[in-house]
DNA sequence: CTCCACGCCCTCTGACTTCT
DNA sequence: AGAAGTCAGAGGGCGTGGAG
C-alpha cells in the first residue's frame, strides 16, 4: 500500500517533466473540481478568480524546479518565482490558498503557510480540514475527511507543540506547515530543514498571507525579516505566493529590489455581483449631507458616532463595527466604550474583540417593548464565553444570533484584532455600519484592511434583513476616499501591465498617470504606504479630478473647511 | 515637525490543572 | 499515565503622545 502510494506520486511528478503545462492543467482541473465540489463547504461561487490560471502558474513553477532527471533541483541553481494574489478585502483569497495547497498536495510538494494572526491561521486550517460537527458520529466524520482528498493533514505550528519526528514524517509526504508570522516560528521551520538532509532536499512552496505586513522598516532589520531571510536561504522554496488585499507595498518592494513579475503572475479576485465592497460604502447622512469625522476637531466625533448608533440600533439585524480605540482596559478602553453605548441602548448586544478573546455584553432590554424578554443569566454568559475560546468572531456572531435572535442589533468593538484577517459575518448577519478612526501613524494598508472588515460576499440568507446594498461608514474624509481608491489602483496597475505590456518598474514609474479615482494618497492624506518606517514613496502621477468629481471625503473637506474660513 | 521613551498589546513558553 | 486545556509571566514589537 505504502509503496503503491510512493510509486504513484513519482509517476504524477514525472508528468511535470513529460507533459506540457496546458495538457497537464486540462488533466488536473476536472480532478480538482471533483474534489472540491464534493466537499459541501465549497460552492462554485467561492472561486472569484481564474482557477485555471492559478493552477497553470503553479504548475509552471513546479516544472521549472524539476531537474530533468525525474528529481528536483536543489540549492542555489534554483531561483524562487513569485506570484501575487489579492485585490479586494474579504473576496475569496482563502480559496486561492486552498487551490494552491491542493495542487501541491496532488504533486506531493510540501508547503509552508505563514499567516499573521493565530485566529487567521486556525480558520484557514479549518477550512481545509473542517472540524467534525459534534453531533456527527465518527463514521460520517471520517467520510467528510475523505471527501476532501487531503490525505495528509496540515500541520499547525500555531498553538500546538509538535515533535520534530512527527513534523518530518509528514513533511516528507507533502504536508502543509502552518505557522504564525513570528520570528520564532519561522526560525523553527528553518531549523527543521537545516538539521536534516532528507528534508532539505524536499521541494517546498511558500505562501505568505497578508504579505505586505512582512515588510517592516527600511534601515534596521527586525527579527522577523532576519528570520525570513534565513528561511529563504535554508528552505529555498521553489515558489512564493504573496497573498494580500493590500499589495501595494509588495509591488513597491519588488520594484525597489529590481524584481520583475509578468502580469500572468498577478491573480486578482474578481468582484462578483454578490460582493459588497468599498464601492458600496456611504457616509452617514445628516440633513441630506455627508458626515465625516473631523480630523482637526475630535469634539464632533461623539455626535457623529451617535448618529451612526441611532441609525444602526433601530434596524433589525444590524451589525455595527467600531474600530476607533487602541486601548482595551481603563476608562478610555473598548470595554468602557461598550458599556457606555449599552447603557444608552440597552436593547443592543455587544461583542468586544481583544487579545483576551471575545467578550459578550448581552442586551438587558428587548428591542420592542412588546417583546417577551428574559435577561441572560451570569451562568449562561460564562458558558458562552467558554465556547468562544479560540473561536473566530463569526462564530461569536452566530451565537448572538442564536441566543438573542437575528433582530437584536449587534455592535462589535475592537482595534488591533479588527485591522486584519478576521471576517465579521454570520450565516444571516453582515456588517451594516462601520466606524473607523485609526491613529494617524497607521498606514494606508491598515485603514484599507480595517474598513475591509465591512466588506463581504452576500449569500441569499442575508437578503432577508439587509436589502440595502450599502454599508454606512463613518471615518476620516480622506480615509474614506483612500479605501475606495485602493482596489482601483491595483486594477489599473494590472491593466497597464496586461494591456500595454508594461513592466512593473515602468508601470510604477513617475511617468505613469493613474486616474483620480485610483488616487490612494489624495492631497492631505498623510498616512504612509506600508509601515511608516519602511519609507515607501509612490512616485506615479494621478490625473486631476474634473471639477466637483473629487472623492466624497475631499469634497466634504473643501466645503467644510471652506465654510469655516468664510 | 521629529525624536524618543513609555506603556500597551500580543504571542510564546512552561508549568499547572483537568479530562480520558 | 498521557493528552489536552488553561494560566501567568516574560519579552518583543509598535503606536502614541510628550518634549524639544
Amino acid at each position: 500500500m505504502a509503496s503503491d502510494a510512493a510509486t504513484s506520486y513519482q509517476d504524477i511528478q514525472r508528468k511535470l517533466d513529460n507533459m506540457d503545462t496546458g495538457d497537464l492543467a486540462a488533466e488536473v482541473l476536472p480532478v480538482f473540481f471533483n474534489c472540491f465540489m464534493e466537499n459541501k463547504t465549497c460552492k462554485a461561487g467561492d472561486f472569484n478568480f481564474d482557477v485555471k490560471r492559478v493552477i497553470v502558474q503553479n504548475l509552471d513553477a513546479l516544472k521549472r524546479a524539476r531537474d530533468g532527471n525525474g528529481g528536483w533541483k536543489l540549492g542555489t541553481e534554483l531561483s524562487c518565482s513569485e506570484i501575487l494574489a489579492g485585490g479586494s478585502t474579504q473576496n475569496g483569497k482563502t480559496m486561492v490558498k486552498a487551490v494552491v495547497l491542493w495542487i501541491c498536495n496532488y504533486f506531493k510538494v510540501g508547503s509552508v503557510v505563514l499567516s499573521t494572526t493565530k485566529r487567521g491561521t486556525r480558520s484557514l486550517f479549518e477550512k481545509l480540514h473542517p472540524p467534525a460537527e459534534e453531533e456527527k458520529d465518527s463514521s460520517t466524520e471520517r467520510g467528510t475527511r475523505h471527501k476532501l482528498k487531503m490525505p495528509v493533514p496540515p500541520i499547525c505550528l500555531a498553538g500546538r507543540r509538535l515533535d520534530q519526528e512527527t513534523i518530518k514524517k509528514n513533511v516528507m509526504i507533502s504536508a502543509t506547515l502552518f505557522a504564525n508570522d513570528t520570528a520564532q516560528k519561522i526560525t523553527k521551520i528553518s531549523e527543521l530543514f537545516e538539521s536534516d538532509d532528507e528534508i532539505r532536499k524536499l521541494p517546498m512552496i511558500l505562501i505568505v498571507d497578508e504579505a505586505d505586513s512582512f515588510y517592516r522598516r527600511k534601515n534596521k532589520t527586525t527579527q522577523l525579516e532576519a528570520a525570513m531571510d534565513s528561511f529563504i536561504a535554508i528552505v529555498r522554496p521553489i515558489l512564493r505566493w504573496n497573498v494580500s488585499a493590500t499589495l501595494i507595498p509588495v509591488v513597491m518592494h519588488m520594484k525597489q529590489d529590481k524584481k520583475e513579475i509578468d502580469c500572468e503572475s498577478i491573480i486578482y479576485t474578481e468582484l462578483g455581483s454578490n460582493y459588497l465592497g468599498a464601492e458600496s460604502f456611504v457616509p452617514p447622512q445628516r440633513d441630506g449631507r455627508d458626515v465625516f469625522l473631523n480630523p482637526k476637531d475630535k469634539k464632533d466625533a461623539e455626535e457623529a458616532m451617535d448618529l451612526v448608533y441611532k441609525d444602526a440600533f433601530q434596524k433589525r439585524g444590524s451589525l455595527t463595527l467600531v474600530i476607533t480605540n487602541p486601548k482595551v482596559h481603563g476608562p478610555s478602553g473598548i470595554f468602557a466604550q461598550a458599556e457606555k453605548v449599552l447603557r444608552k441602548f440597552p436593547h443592543v448586544a455587544a461583542l468586544i474583540v481583544s487579545h483576551e478573546g471575545i467578550t459578550l455584553k448581552p442586551p438587558t432590554k428587548p428591542m420592542l417593548a412588546t417583546n417577551a424578554f428574559t435577561p441572560m443569566t451570569d451562568q449562561k454568559l460564562l458558558d458562552l464565553h467558554r465556547k468562544f475560546k479560540g473561536k473566530t468572531a463569526s462564530y461569536a456572531i452566530e451565537q448572538v444570533d442564536e441566543n438573542f435572535g437575528i433582530e437584536t442589533p449587534l455592535v462589535i468593538f475592537g482595534y488591533r484584532l479588527m485591522i486584519r484577517g478576521d471576517s465579521f459575518v454570520s450565516k444571516k448577519r453582515v456588517p451594516t455600519h462601520l466606524i473607523c478612526a485609526l491613529g494617524k501613524q497607521m498606514s494606508i494598508e491598515k485603514v484599507v484592511q480595517a474598513c475591509g472588515r465591512a466588506t463581504y460576499q452576500r449569500s441569499s440568507s442575508h437578503y432577508n434583513f439587509h436589502e440595502e446594498k450599502k454599508v454606512v461608514v463613518l471615518t476620516y474624509p480622506l480615509d474614506f476616499d483612500t479605501t475606495r481608491a485602493y482596489p482601483r489602483f491595483l486594477a489599473e496597475l494590472h491593466a497597464k501591465m496586461k494591456d500595454r505590456g508594461l513592466t512593473l518598474a515602468k508601470a510604477l514609474s513617475a511617468r505613469e498617470v493613474y486616474s483620480y479615482r485610483a488616487n490612494i494618497q489624495p492631497k492631505g492624506q498623510l498616512r504612509s504606504i506600508g509601515q511608516k518606517l519602511d519609507e515607501l514613496k509612490l512616485n506615479v502621477r494621478f490625473e486631476d479630478p474634473p471639477r466637483g468629481e473629487e472623492g466624497r471625503g475631499a469634497k466634504w473637506l473643501r466645503e467644510t473647511m471652506g465654510e469655516q474660513e468664510a
